[in-house]
DNA sequence: CATGAATGAGAATTCATTCAT
DNA sequence: CATGAATGAATTCTCATTCAT
C-alpha cells in the first residue's frame, strides 16, 4: 500500500480545487496543506517548490484528459467518427470535472508553464492531436501547418466548453458544434472522410 | 500640454508591458511605477488600487483592438468579406502588439476578471460581434446559439494567432486559416454568401 | 477684513471636527482641507506641518474653554460659588461642543503633545485653576499640594462629562456632582466657604 | 519549556514599551517585533492584525491592575478600608508600572476602543467598582448615578496618578489624596462608614 | 498667495520556505 | 518521515510634504 501516493493525490486535488476557485496567487501552501490534511512541510517532500507543485498538477490533468478521451476508442472506426467521438469524451469529461478547465485554461496563459514543460506536452502527444496527424498524412485535412490546425482546434474546443460551462448552449447542440468544429479542418465539398 | 494623459497612458503602457511579459504577480506596482516614469503613489492617483489598473488596462486594449478591427470598413461589401477583412486587421494589429493578447489572454482567464467585467463586455458589442450578429439574421451562420458561434470563433482566432506568434504559421497562409474559421461558422457546401 | 483668518479658522475647525469624530490618524491633511474648502497646500502657509496644526488647534480649544468658563463671572462671589459657576459653565459648553472633549482628551493623553505645548500651557492658567489658586491661598482646599488638588479636579470633571455624554447621567444630577467634586477639594465639615 | 507564552508575553511587553513611550503609531509592527526578539510575521500568529495586538495588551493589563488590586484584600474590613488599602495597591502598582497607565490613558481615550471593547469592560467588574457597588448598596454613597460616581472616581485617581508621576506628590500625601477621593463620593458630615 | 499633482518614505500584512522537534 | 511554528523578503497602499504653475 503506497501510502505516499495517496498523499501526493491528495496534495494535488486539494491544489486542484484550490486554485480552480481562487486562483494561483490565492491558494497559498498553508491553505493547500490544510485542505489536502497534511503539514506544509509535507509538501515540499513530494515538490520542490510550489512552481513545482502546480506543474506536477497540470501535467497529471493532462494524463487525466488523455485518459477520458481514449475511453472506448475504437481503432478500425474512420477518423472522423474517431474524432467526434474523442471530443465528446473530452467534453463530458471536463463538465464533470469543470476545476480542470478553470485550472488548465489559466496556467495554459500564464507565465507559470516553463519551457520545460512545454517541450514536454509537445512530445506526449494528446490521442486528439494524433488522430488528427493521422488524417492529416490521409490528406482529409485542409493543408494548413499543424501547429496551426491543433491550435484553431483548441481554441475553438475550448470556446465551445466555456459556453457551455455559461449555460450558453444545451447538450443537444453540442453534437452539432463538434460537427462545425471538424467543417473548419477538413476542406469544403467532402465529408472529409476518403471516398 | 495635456500633462494628464501623458502619465496614465505612460501608467497603462508600463503596465501592459510588464504584465505581458511577467504576468501580474510578478509585476509589482514599483516596478510598473519605475517602468512609467512616475512615482508609486502616483498611480493611486489615476487607479484606486492594482485591480482597477488592470481592469482599466483591458478595457483600454479592447478599445484599440477594437479600433484595429474597424479600420478601412466597407459597410456595403458581402458580410463574409467584411469577416475576413476584419479578422485579417485583428490579426495584424496584434502581430505588430503581441503584448496585448499576451496580457488578454492572462486576464481574461484569471479570477481578476469579474462577472459584472464580463458582462459589461459581453454588452459592448465589439466589431467583429456585431458582424456575426447580422450574419445569423441573414441566416448565413449555422444553427447555433450566438454565444456558442462567438466562442469557438473567439477560440479558434486566439489559437491561430498563437500559432502564428510561435513563428508556426507563415502570412501567406494566414488567409486560409480565416477561410478555415468562416467554414466553422457557415453551413457546408453553401458559400457563406446569400445566393 | 481678514481674509486669511477666515481660512485658518475655518481649517481648525475642519481639523477638530475630522480628528473628533475619526483620530489624528485618521484625519488626513488632504481631508482636512478639503473640508476647510481650501487646498491642501495652503495649510502649511498657516501652519508648518501637521503637529503644529494640532497644537495649535489645541491652543485654540483651551482659550474657547477659558471664555466659556468666564461667562458672567462675579468676582466679588465666594469662592465656591464661582468654582460651581465656572465648572457649570465649562460642563455646559462642552455638552453643547462634544468635538472639542474628543479631541482634548485624545490630544491630552497622546504623545503629539509636546513638552513646549505643556509649559505654555501651565503657564496660561485657566481661569478655574486660578480660582483653585485663590482658594488654596485662603485656606479653604485641603492641604495637598496644588497640582494634586489641580489634577484629581480636571480628572473628576472630565470623568463626569464622559459620563454625561454617554447618557449616564441627567442635568439634574449635574450640580450634585459638582458639589461631590468641591467635596473632595476641601476639608470635611466645612463648607468650604470662609466663616 | 512553554515557547509559546514566552513569545506571546515578550510581543505584550515589548508592545507596551514602545507604544507606551512613543504613542500607538510611532510604533511599528517592526520595531515591536524587533524589541520582542521576533520576527515581523511571528506578531501575526498571535494577533490577526495590529488591532487585535493592541486590544489584547489591553485587556492584559485590566487583568495585571486587577490583580494589583486585589492584593491581601479583607473580605471583613470595612468598606472604606477596603477601598483605601484597593486605591494604594493600585496607585503602588502603576507607579512601579508607569507604562501601562500611559498605555492606558492612551488607549481609552483613542478610537482604537471600540463600542464593543467598552461595553465589555463595563460588565468584567473590577475589583474597586465591585466594592463601590457594595458601598452604593448600603447606601454609604451620595444618591448619585453609578456610573457619575465610578467616572468621577477613575478620573481623579487618574489625576492623582499624574500628578504623582510627574513628581508633584509625595508618597506621604498619598494617603491624604485617597481619603479627598473617598470624600468626593461619601456624603459630607459622615466617615461614609455604617453608624 | 493659493493650489493640488506628484512624490517616496514608511506602514501593515502575506506567504513560500526552512528546520528543530 | 511528518509537522507547523517561525521567519523576513516582498508587496500594496497611504499620506505628509513639496513645488511648479
Amino acid at each position: 500500500m503506497p501510502v505516499q501516493s495517496t498523499k501526493r493525490d491528495d496534495l494535488l486535488n486539494a491544489a486542484l480545487k484550490l486554485i480552480a476557485g481562487q486562483g494561483f496567487h490565492a491558494a497559498p501552501m498553508s491553505q493547500i496543506a490544510e485542505e489536502a490534511n497534511i503539514g506544509v512541510g509535507t509538501i515540499y517532500r513530494y515538490f520542490k517548490n510550489k512552481d513545482e507543485l502546480i506543474n506536477g498538477l497540470y501535467l497529471e490533468i493532462r494524463k487525466r484528459m488523455a485518459e477520458a478521451i481514449g475511453k472506448d476508442r475504437d481503432d478500425a472506426a474512420p477518423l472522423k467518427a474517431q474524432f467526434v467521438k474523442s471530443l465528446q469524451n473530452l467534453i463530458r469529461y471536463l463538465i464533470d470535472n469543470p476545476a480542470e478547465i478553470q485550472f488548465t485554461q489559466q496556467y495554459e496563459n500564464s507565465p507559470f508553464i516553463t519551457d520545460e514543460t512545454k517541450a514536454e506536452i509537445e512530445k506526449t502527444a494528446s490521442p486528439i492531436s494524433d488522430l488528427l496527424i493521422l488524417a492529416q498524412k490521409e490528406k482529409l485535412l485542409k493543408p494548413l501547418p499543424f501547429p496551426v490546425l491543433m491550435a484553431m482546434f483548441s481554441g475553438a474546443s475550448n470556446g465551445l466548453l466555456k459556453a457551455y460551462l455559461q449555460k450558453k448552449s444545451s447538450p443537444a447542440k453540442m453534437d452539432e458544434a463538434i460537427e462545425a468544429i471538424w467543417d473548419m479542418l477538413v476542406p469544403k465539398n467532402t465529408e472529409g472522410v476518403k471516398q
